[in-house]
DNA sequence: TCTGGGGTCCTAGGACCC
DNA sequence: TCTGGGGTCCTAGGACCC
């Protein structure tokens, strides 16, 4: 059950209209109104590369996140093209982070550009126009603002409130409203989640609404099966918490711009990526008790080989020997197309607040 | 003009121990 | 010589999200 949060009333969720776009234009003024595409280094050709985030006047061209480049440049050729900027992102998100915190409810963030909040009794209408109205004054920036009485209701009311309005599911208008939509439009039901209900001859929210419990858990397993069932029903995730997200994992991922073929250059990819990765959890003052080596080839074929370390450590040295010793068991005999590192973490003992680092003495 | 990067959580199955 | 289960740890892979 939930120890750090709010579990009755009211839950806010707050979505940042065209992040990353958004806080571009601030800077390029002469940009509003036009179509803004953030991705790459901000070269249109350059090959591998894809949108990180499309102003809604290049959406209007079919520009989407997650496309090439290349693809976008020409559904939208007369659109800006601008690198991504990482550190002007996290410095916007978190103005806009303390903005909502100095409204006095409980704020749990999501990422770069939403959070949820807990709003308990208070009137929700209001404390939604007063969130939007706090953001613009506060970051210049537009939300748009999901009011329910759990995170994944919420969420999907937002989906109705875009961009810059507010839009409340609660049990009076949730089946009206959504039961005759497909099942992925519930979030946490995805493509391959749809085909499988589909197979069983459920493809709307309503009819998986009402199908009997034991069906579901037969075929997704007891966890995801009853979670899938509430979804439909409108139910979710009721805690809000404000304690500090502490990260599972940190990764570093490279697709190279053409593929490698040399083990050397590989083995040299990947001490890189780890030092990289384990220099920034040391920052944090972490401890790595996992090493992950993550391998995708030319045609595509992505596979995860993962090792426990025989205790935590930061020790570079084992660290990346280890990683090495990841990818030598790979067959490395064909061309790779990326090369990832993700480093998973010890907890800190929540007891102590210190790391584990294993056995002390 | 083929298909980015950074995450979290769940499940299956084998090894091993009692 | 054959036979039990339970519990835990580990790796691999799947699915989903922004």
């Amino acid at each position: 059950m939930t120890t750090a949060g709010q579990s009755s009333g009211w839950i806010l969720h707050v979505d940042l209209d065209q992040f990353l776009a958004s806080v571009e234009l601030q800077r390029h003024p002469d940009l509003v109104g036009l179509p803004v595409i953030v991705g790459g280094s901000g070269d249109p050709t350059e090959a591998r590369k894809v949108v990180t985030c499309a102003s809604y006047e290049a959406r209007a061209h079919g520009v989407h996140a997650g496309m090439p480049l290349r693809v976008a440049a020409r559904r939208c050729p007369d659109a800006t093209f601008l690198p991504s900027d990482p550190d002007a992102y996290d410095a916007a998100s978190e103005r806009v982070m303390t903005a909502l915190r100095d409204l006095g409810h409980p704020v749990e963030v999501w990422g770069w550009d939403e959070a949820y909040i807990g709003a308990g009794q208070a009137d929700p209408f209001a404390l939604a126009q007063r969130i939007q109205d706090t953001i613009t004054t506060e970051t210049g920036l537009t939300c748009s603002v999901g009011i329910s009485d759990n995170k994944q209701r919420a969420k999907v009311a937002t989906g109705f409130g875009k961009p810059g309005g507010i839009a409340a599911l609660t049990d009076e208008n949730w089946m009206s409203t959504m039961g005759d939509r497909p099942v992925d439009a519930l979030w946490g039901v995805g493509p391959k989640t749809a085909k499988k209900l589909a197979a069983m001859g459920i493809t709307t929210v309503a009819e998986l609404a009402t199908t009997d419990a034991p069906l579901l858990t037969a075929t997704f397993g007891p966890t995801t099966g009853l979670w899938i069932l509430l979804l439909a029903k409108g139910g979710g995730d009721t805690t809000v918490s404000a304690a500090p997200w502490i990260p599972r994992s940190r990764s570093h991922v490279v697709t190279f711009a053409e593929d490698l073929t040399d083990p050397a250059d590989m083995a040299a990819a990947v001490t890189d990526l780890t030092q990289r990765t384990l220099a920034e959890i040391v920052e944090q003052q972490r401890v790595v008790s996992r090493v992950a080596v993550t391998l995708r080839t030319a045609t595509f074929h992505t596979r995860t080989k993962i090792r426990t370390l025989p205790a935590p450590t930061v020790d570079a040295a084992t660290v990346v020997a280890t990683a090495l010793a990841l990818l030598g068991d790979f067959d490395l005999d064909r061309p790779v197309r990326l090369l990832g590192v993700r480093l998973e973490l010890s907890m800190p003992d929540m007891a102590t607040g210190e790391a584990t680092v294993g056995a002390g003495s």
